[in-house]
DNA sequence: CAGTGGTCTAGACCACGTG
DNA sequence: ACGTGGTCTAGACCACTGA
């Protein structure tokens, strides 16, 4: 027994909802049956039934009891980074300009901003194996201190570079995945002669305010990159 | 004080971490310093900081003490399934075929079977505003007691069909997420007379033993689908 | 060695839900 | 009134770390 007991409680519960003794809203044997049946005290149990709530196998009803959850069979962990997706790695950029704009009225409506507001627009491209791989936009809101200096920018994340004098625990984030055909522009960039599809990944950062700071929009070729998510 | 204590102690602790009072690597007070601090059992701070390890705040280290942890700025939790996406929900499915096929070598290398195990292949396309929107196929090693029935799988999710008569806690999944041109027989499939790019997500499900035992490939038209997803 | 976190006990009081 | 889960106590022993 060098496993702790409620670690065991967890097993065994887990056990039987994955073999289907217990199914989708049927009640778990309350606490003090658990306590009984692993001879140990409630606190024990409940540590192990805690764990359980928090994995999502259990939720539970004061004056109830503990019920088997039906499982959120549609969310998955993603992890996105402008610099690394399945297929390749960025291995260096390209910083083709930086500039400090006034909004569109696309970006005023996005940030939530006023029309004079200023923000800094930085255009990059990204290579992997020095082929064009990426096409990078940021829309950044102009904020004393900002980073804008050149060598600070071009190898850094998104995220980094806003989160340079905050804490990136204050920072919320937002990602819209589509497919796109590129415009003229990006064609250009990319130094594109034939249609390829793009992979544009959207990316909206938040302060702890929930207030809109950032935006990045990476369009990615589409046989260059794919994104890999799992379910939890 | 209605608030617990252990949320208090969560609530201040974060606090700390978000204004960068408490950096990445930082100790955090000990157990009974917070003990003392806050004039509450060990039990009670200690439930207070499980919170915070499981919320990726904070880790401890036996005999040493709990520190901030460098934030997973990467990562993201994002909701998938065929039926509902950003833009618009499947309102209705037409199924084009069903049948019993043998696997290609690409299907024996992903589902890592013999080249003699029976497949089930499901082609369907989904419906919205009574447009196509997408084009479905999936693959699901044969077992028997499978519902090959019209009716049972015309409106199911990939996992409620391979699920049936398993728990759905036993289901593993994988997504890949990619941009591309369709092919003939898509463009035939939805209709396609110009060029449109394709959100191709592929959907690889495993039991709890880590097999593979179906391939989902949904290809979306890129007007009509985006993914949508966020930091935790 | 003293201090840390990890596990666990045997109680307690509370608010809630059902008969 | 009784059983449920939610919060909390004041101890205990252990394994680990660092001086």
């Amino acid at each position: 027994m060098a496993l702790p007991v409620y670690l065991k409680i967890i097993e065994d519960i887990k056990e039987d909802i994955k073999t289907g003794k217990l199914k989708p809203g049927d009640l778990i044997p309350s606490e003090n049956t658990l306590c009984d049946k692993y001879n140990v005290s409630r606190m024990t149990v409940r540590k192990g039934l805690a764990i359980l709530v928090n994995e999502g196998y259990i939720y539970s009803i004061p004056g109830k009891g503990s019920f088997v959850k039906e499982p959120d069979s549609e969310k998955y962990i993603l992890h996105y980074s402008e610099m690394s997706n399945l297929i390749n790695n960025i291995e260096s950029t390209r910083l083709i300009e930086v500039k400090i704009i006034l909004p569109t009225p696309k970006l005023m409506d996005t940030l939530h901003i006023a029309a004079n507001r200023k923000i800094i627009l930085i255009k990059r491209l990204f290579y992997s194996n020095s082929e064009k791989v990426a096409y990078d936009e940021k829309y950044i809101i102009y904020i004393k201190g900002m980073p804008i200096v050149e060598k600070e920018i071009k190898y850094a994340t998104f995220p980094e570079i806003v989160a340079k004098h905050t804490s990136p625990f204050a920072i919320k984030k937002e990602l819209t995945i589509s497919a796109q055909l590129p415009d003229e522009e990006i064609m250009k960039h990319l130094s594109l002669y034939n249609t390829v599809p793009l992979m544009v990944v959207e990316q909206k950062l938040f302060n702890s305010q929930n207030k809109a700071i950032g935006l990045g929009i990476t369009y990615f070729r589409g046989d260059y990159c794919k994104l890999f998510a799992y379910s939890s």
